[in-house]
RNA sequence: GGGCGAUUAGCUCAGUGGUUAGAGCGCUCCCCUCACACGGGAGAGGUCCAAGGUUCAAGUCCUUGAUCGCCCACCA
């Protein structure tokens, strides 16, 4: 142990060194026996694709707050980390770098696709578990999972089979959203809509034989390709005559009927809707309502297919032009209009999404989704901020099916087999898995057809949907379904902490799979989590979501060089609250920065002053040893706990039940700002100014009772700290005398609040001192007296109890206030000579020089007359007021009147002092 | 079209119906005092978006409106 702190604080040297040696001594580790209270809480399973960013960072400094808070405390505690394969964005990043090489993925073949992407994701999938390290994320690595490792195959494959035979899971041509850039179908949720202001045609469809014909509005023309009718409100008297009639669609000079449906609004546009059910879900609805085909005219890369004539092979919007050109030949257009409306993009690569029939994979939500609203509504699972809860019962109240299908390479392949000869569906023996070539397969591989015996299985192309296998993430990386002991200790998690934006991809998903899927009769056992804390999201000045795309992220690793990793955390720690979310600031880095500078400054005096000390023979072990600390607070000798540290003690029980409180509930920003005063303002401002001089006393006694008390609090303020400041915590801590075996401050008690500190008395009477010495600071500030100059101060009071504070601290007292002498008395003091500052407790004068500028001390104490005479007024007519007398309860009606006691006299004291200044 | 937030000091934000509404940064004045100038001390600065209402009591609860932001939604 190296007891010399460097003068320099360097987070850098310190941060790397720590991060290094708790994940070397698999320091996090948690045992799974059942014995004594348990904590756990799954990483949300950042994407491989990725590096730690400014979001992760926020995410995961909460995490670990509250995963070393709980350890501390003494849960069994587990922070379950892993990567989440990212389906589409790896294989998106994937093919972006093939095609630098100038391949495309169906060259290379599916097998040879998948082994370069788990090529690409053994090199780069490494990086954001580096950076967690480094962050100081304190994970049992030893626990590490992966999206795609066999172990959760196997819960993926359990889960399919299951829903699967429940028909929870069918199969189904629908209407569905389909990316051309990505060439699979995505789910509703990976849908982004944005607003966009278009065009809206008017079209002449003529009737078949006749001249008339009806308009019809539309924003995709090029649909009309695809249309297979055209319909209007049953009850529109305009349209009434055309029912039933046929139109003869231009370009492709099809028949197709006039219909009838309420789904068509009268009101607008021109009351008449182009019905194409194979691209429109309305049109898709009204389709099958009407029996109108499905023409499909659209390729999967958004081409138009062989079924759109001759426009076939056309790109849609260039297909959008032709088909207006000969439109507009054929004089068939009536005007056009500009609209704004939402257009659904991809989540991922931002394309336009089409909307188009296909035959997926969907999951049925509606049964899963009734137990889910029942646990959060009578909170079995908490939800934090509460309106959240109301967000996610509207959500799962209004749920749609899922579309678990995707047609991709890379993901977790849909474990059903089909017949060549009958088309018959066969699913996978069992959810048993098979390693080839280290990656798992399913293992209960179906031979032969269930239905005609038939020999020609192929198992079907698709994979799943990411958020499948995330959605079992809770129970899957603890072992289910097997019943291991990792499951029967940590499972349901204690919490699951994640941003709200991914609150229906995941947060939802793993309420509804946890309850369905785990065992357990009542649903408490079941939930994936008992509470779910939404985290905000980190955005930037004008409240825009950070992108990397746009180069507006920021890079946490990078910031962390520049401030450390401790002011990082501290920063955001210190802006979440809960409900809002976090716009980046300079200001509160450096704020942050200047915090940890200040603790590691504070230890360093300490040991600095130590070593002078030392040199009479009392070794730090005496001081400062753990059975030492333990016994705090210490009385001097021959008396008893001295007034400051009766305070100082009974501000760290305060300051610790507040932050214990401010943790249960996710209230990072109020726990970080109390630590924070508690070690700048009691702690270094006061209590260490207030001992200096009698850590280096020529009473030993007296100076090592000194010593242990600060040690004692320094130790206990580090605790407190380390939660949101691990390393620069652990770094000092170490420098303390420690038991052999100890290795980190993050396996120590976390302060609680000890009630035999608590002491209101010595509250009170410090508050007291402290409003005294400031008044001091205040009038010496007022004469511009200079700092090193110390002057002489008269006080009265006509309180004993004041006296005998001072007589029993003057030296403290003086020396912060910079006085050479305090004179107290009971004798009024007038305010013809220095400056005079009152309180209702007592008067202080300081007389020195010339005096101060008499107009702005007279103009000063008429604006503080004015306030307290609205105040007093206010507060009279309050008590006058019977009803507030009855109503209110009696505390605050004495409250009030001890105020408006002290008031008054304030006002007289005032009141004199004017009348003498004027005089 | 629904829903959810936000609006408080120059800036970024806290604020759990009850004394004179807080913090950090910035600003003003004084100090490089032997832990820290990433520091110490003392200050200035706010009709809490608006209007109604509930209550003995409203920044806080309710209603309406304004402005800004976000989420959800199949109106061509």
């Amino acid at each position: 142990m190296t007891r010399e702190i460097p003068k320099a604080y360097e987070p850098q040297e310190i941060e790397a060194r720590w991060a290094k040696a708790w994940f070397e001594d698999k320091l996090f580790r948690a045992e799974n026996s059942h014995n004594g209270p348990v904590f756990s809480i799954a990483l949300p399973p950042p994407n491989v694709t990725g590096s730690i960013h400014i979001g992760h960072m926020l995410e995961h400094t909460q995490i670990d707050i509250v995963v070393r808070w709980h350890r501390m405390r003494g849960n069994r505690t587990l922070w379950l980390p892993g990567m989440d394969h990212a389906g589409i964005a790896t294989q998106f990043v994937v093919e972006r770098m093939l095609a630098k090489e100038g391949i495309k993925r169906e060259a290379l073949g599916r097998e040879e696709f998948e082994r370069r992407v788990w090529k690409w994701k053994k090199e780069s999938g490494g990086v954001i578990k580096e950076q967690m390290i480094r962050l100081g994320a304190s994970c049992d690595w030893t626990r590490e999972r992966f999206t795609l490792d066999p172990a959760m195959y196997r819960a993926v494959l359990e889960a399919f089979l299951r829903l699967y035979g429940e028909g929870l899971i069918y199969r189904g041509r629908y209407m569905v959203n389909w990316c051309p850039r990505c060439q699979t179908a995505i789910s509703d949720l990976e849908v982004v809509h944005h607003e966009r202001v278009g065009e809206i045609w008017h079209i002449r469809y003529p009737l078949l034989g006749s001249n008339e014909f009806l308009v019809v509005a539309t924003t995709r023309p090029e649909t009309m390709l695809g249309d297979t009718g055209v319909a209007v409100h049953p009850e529109d008297e305009r349209y009434r005559q055309f029912v039933g009639r046929k139109i003869l669609l231009p370009l492709m000079d099809r028949e197709i009927p006039v219909i009838a449906d309420s789904y068509v609004d009268p009101a607008f546009g021109t009351g008449v809707v182009k019905i194409t059910p194979a691209h429109d879900p309305n049109d898709f609805e009204v389709g099958k309502r009407h029996n109108l085909p499905q023409i499909d005219v659209m390729t999967n890369d958004a081409h138009i297919s062989k079924a759109g004539g001759k426009y076939a092979g056309l790109e849609r919007f260039a297909a959008r032009g032709r088909v207006l050109e000969d439109l507009k030949a054929l004089g068939l257009i009536e005007r056009v209009t500009e609209h704004t409306h939402m257009i659904g993009t991809c989540d991922r690569c931002k394309s336009i999404v089409e909307p188009r029939i296909s035959t997926q994979w969907f999951c049925k939500m509606k049964p899963l989704a009734t137990e889910a609203e029942k646990v959060v509504r009578d909170v079995t699972i908490e939800v934090v901020p509460d309106n959240q809860r109301t967000i996610l019962l509207n959500w799962l109240d209004n749920i749609r099916d899922w579309c678990i299908s995707r047609q991709l390479w890379w993901g977790h392949r849909i474990p059903i087999w089909h017949c060549a000869d009958c088309n018959e569906m066969i699913p996978a023996r069992d959810s048993s898995v098979e390693i080839v070539e280290g990656r798992a397969r399913a293992a209960g591989v179906p031979t032969t057809c269930t239905k005609c015996g038939g020999s020609r299985l192929t198992q079907d192309t698709d994979v799943l949907d990411t958020w499948f296998s995330s959605a079992l993430w809770p129970f899957s990386t603890l072992g289910w379904p097997d019943e291991t002991d990792d499951l029967q200790t940590f499972y349901p998690t204690s919490a699951l902490m994640s941003g709200y934006d991914i609150l229906f991809f995941w947060d939802a998903r793993m309420i509804m799979m946890g309850l369905h899927l785990t065992r357990g009769e009542k649903a408490e056992q079941r939930v994936p989590f008992r509470r779910l804390y939404l985290h905000s999201l980190v955005r930037l000045a004008g409240g825009e979501k950070m992108s990397k795309t746009k180069g507006t992220g920021v890079d946490p690793l990078e910031m962390t060089k520049h401030y450390g990793t401790d002011a990082l955390r501290y920063m955001l720690a210190s802006m979440s609250a809960p409900g809002t979310d976090i716009i980046m600031s300079e200001d509160r880095i450096l704020a942050a920065r200047a915090f940890a500078n200040k603790i590691w400054n504070a230890a360093r005096f300490l040991f600095v002053n130590l070593e002078k000390f030392e040199a009479n023979g009392t070794t730090i072990e005496e001081l400062a040893a753990p059975e030492i600390r333990e016994k705090a607070p210490y009385a001097q000798p021959d008396s008893q706990v001295g007034l400051i540290d009766r305070w100082i003690f009974s501000r760290l029980a305060q300051v610790s039940e507040e932050v214990n409180l401010s943790l249960h509930d996710f209230r990072f920003h109020e726990a970080a700002q109390t630590v924070y005063h508690f070690f700048w303002g009691d702690f270094c401002d006061w209590y260490i100014e207030w001992v200096k001089p009698q850590l280096l006393s020529e009473d030993r006694q007296a100076a090592i009772a000194t010593w242990r008390n600060l040690f004692a609090v320094l130790d206990a303020a580090l605790r407190l700290l380390h939660p949101f400041m691990p390393f620069i915590t652990e770094e000092l801590w170490h420098k303390f005398p420690q038991k052999s075996h100890e290795k980190s401050i993050a396996l120590q008690p976390f302060p609680e609040a000890t009630a035999a500190w608590r002491d209101e008395d010595a509250e009170r009477q410090m508050a007291t001192l402290q409003e005294i010495i400031t008044a001091a600071r205040n009038i010496r500030a007022e004469l511009k007296i200079d700092p090193r100059k110390k002057v002489a101060a008269e006080l009265s009071t006509g309180e004993s109890a004041i006296r005998e504070l001072l007589r029993m601290n003057l030296e403290p007292v003086s020396r912060l206030a910079g006085l050479s002498a305090l004179h107290y008395s009971t004798g009024r003091l007038d305010s013809k000579e220095g400056v005079l500052r009152s309180s209702a407790q007592f008067d202080l004068r300081i007389s020195y020089g010339e005096g101060i500028d008499k107009q702005a001390e007279l103009a000063k104490l008429k604006k503080e007359m004015e306030r307290l005479a609205k105040d007093i007024e206010s507060k009279r007519a309050r008590l006058a007021d019977e009803n507030f007398r009855s109503k209110a309860p009696p505390n605050i009606v004495g409250n009030l009147q001890e105020t408006l006691a002290e008031r008054e006299t304030e006002q007289k004291k005032l009141g004199e002092r004017l009348a003498e200044l004027e005089a």
